[in-house]
Formats: structure tokens, sequence, C-alpha cells
DNA sequence: CCCTAGACTCGGCAAC
DNA sequence: AACCGCCGAGTCTAGC
């Protein structure tokens, strides 16, 4: 499952290979998961565009283009970016394939299905923002933020690390690892943690967050969710991962 | 089991 | 003052 470091994985290897380019083609197989988007419409309209800038909002990848417009990919559950140099056929579960003028090739695949992609031309930008919360990796992640949303929550801990909505990015996996790693069983109430187990929340998660980042994601088990990053490799984060499950 | 969005429930609150 | 109605937070479920 792609969470943050996964993520933020696949946009940085995305960069190196995708800014500036203009694509040429699109193969959709699967128009349900283009979710604003008429299918033979966005088709059209995605030729001629230049990917300007790759950024990550939680666990959305965006594409700005040099025109203001807008792609925005989410993985949810199974969905994988893979680069190629060359050109390539649709294997079965690819949904979605972006070719592009230098000749590479960027797919979607996606066993599940239940990733989403959207396309928003320059005038229609405020159409689609997802509600997030903090952002572990950025200036605003202060420990006085992360107790404002604390408090008013009757969540249990892991279920908080994982609401989007409280803090962006964590999943199962890392939500799992940074909850052992402080201490705190993942059922205790979260406006129910001590001072010191908070502190100790507010260091852990953007010190695990960017250890796997470091390691290039976290690749566990052998079936549909196992991470991948671009080049179709696993990361190594697995290898130091202290809880499982 | 653990990704999200939308439909739904529940409880607190408000008034001049 | 709460028979009302809104809001935020949490729960449940469909989607493939």
């Amino acid at each position: 499952m792609p969470e943050l470091p996964e993520v933020e994985t696949i946009i940085r290897q995305l960069r190196e290979k995708v800014i500036g380019q203009i694509i040429s083609k699109v193969q959709i197989s699967r128009s349900s998961q283009w979710k604003l988007n008429d299918a033979d419409e966005v088709t059209e309209k995605l030729i001629g565009k230049q990917i300007h800038r790759i950024r990550r909002l939680g666990k959305y990848i965006i594409f700005d283009f040099s025109d203001g417009g807008v792609l925005i990919i989410h993985l949810r559950m199974t969905g994988k970016l893979i680069w190629s140099d060359a050109d390539v056929e649709p294997e079965k579960y690819t949904r979605t394939i972006f070719h592009f003028a230098s000749g590479g090739t960027l797919q979607f695949n996606d066993t599940r299905a239940l990733g989403t992609l959207v396309f928003l031309p320059p005038g229609d930008v405020e159409k689609y923002s997802p509600v997030l919360g903090l952002e572990p990796l950025d200036e605003s992640w202060t420990l006085k933020a992360l107790r404002e949303r604390i408090k008013n929550s009757g969540l249990d801990a892991k279920s908080f690390l994982m609401d989007q909505k409280k803090i962006a990015g964590i999943g199962n996996i890392y939500a799992s690892e940074i909850l052992f790693r402080c201490r705190i069983h993942p059922e205790r109430k979260i406006n129910e943690l001590t001072e010191a187990e908070i502190k100790s929340l507010y260091e852990q998660i953007p010190l695990v967050l960017n250890l796997a980042i470091e390691k290039m994601g976290t690749s566990l088990g052998d079936g549909e969710g196992n991470f991948r990053s671009v080049y179709n490799i696993e990361g190594e984060f697995q290898k130091l991962i202290r809880v499982y499950g």
C-alpha cells in the first residue's frame, strides 16, 4: 500500500523522468477511474500538455502543467505508476498509459482498480481539493498544531494516525510502526495520552517517515499491495520495521 | 481489514 | 427552551 514515504519516493523518481516532458497520447482502458472526466474528452485534452512540476499532498500525486492545469492521481490500495523509456503495450491490470513526446511512457497499473485520476484544466483547479490534515514533513508540523488536532478527538491512537483529515499520509504500516516505537498501544484513546506520549508522537512521526523515504519505502508481502517504485523495484524499509500488523 | 468519499448517526449547542 | 436545526466528529459501506 502506498503511504506517504512510497508516494514521496514515486514523485522524486518521476521528477527525474517527466519534468518538462510533453504528453503525446493517452490510452485509457478503465474510464471509471477518471473521477471527473469523460475518457474520450480527457484523452483529447491532455495531448500537448507539458509537465512543469510534480508534488505530493498527503498520499495524492499532483502533476502541474505549464498552462496551470493539473492532473491528480491517488493510488489507493494497489495502484502503481511505472516508468519506461520505451513504448509499452497495456498489460492485464494497466488502466491508463501516458505516452510522452520523448518516446517514454508512464503506466498506471492497478489490480483492484480503486485508484483515482482527475484532470482539471487551468480554470477548474478549485473544483477538486481533498481535505487533508497536518503534513508531517512541513513547517506546519508543530507540537502545538498536533496537540490542537488531538484535543477534540475521541478516536483511538491508531485510527487517529490513519485519519487523513487529522494527519495526512499515514496508513496501516507506518501507524503501527510509529506507535510501536512510541510504546503506545494502538487502542489507547488519543486524547487520553500523556504530554510525554504526545511529544514522542510529534518526534517519531516525521522521523519514521523520513527514514522510510531514505529507504525508498516499504515493500511488504508478495501480493497485489506490494509496493514497487517507478522503476518497478522494491523499497528497503521493511528490513528496519520492528512490528508487523 | 485499514484507501477514500459519501451517506448516515449522534450529541452538543443555541435564545435577544 | 429545545418539540428545531446546524455543525462537527465518528461510523459504516460501496467501489473493484
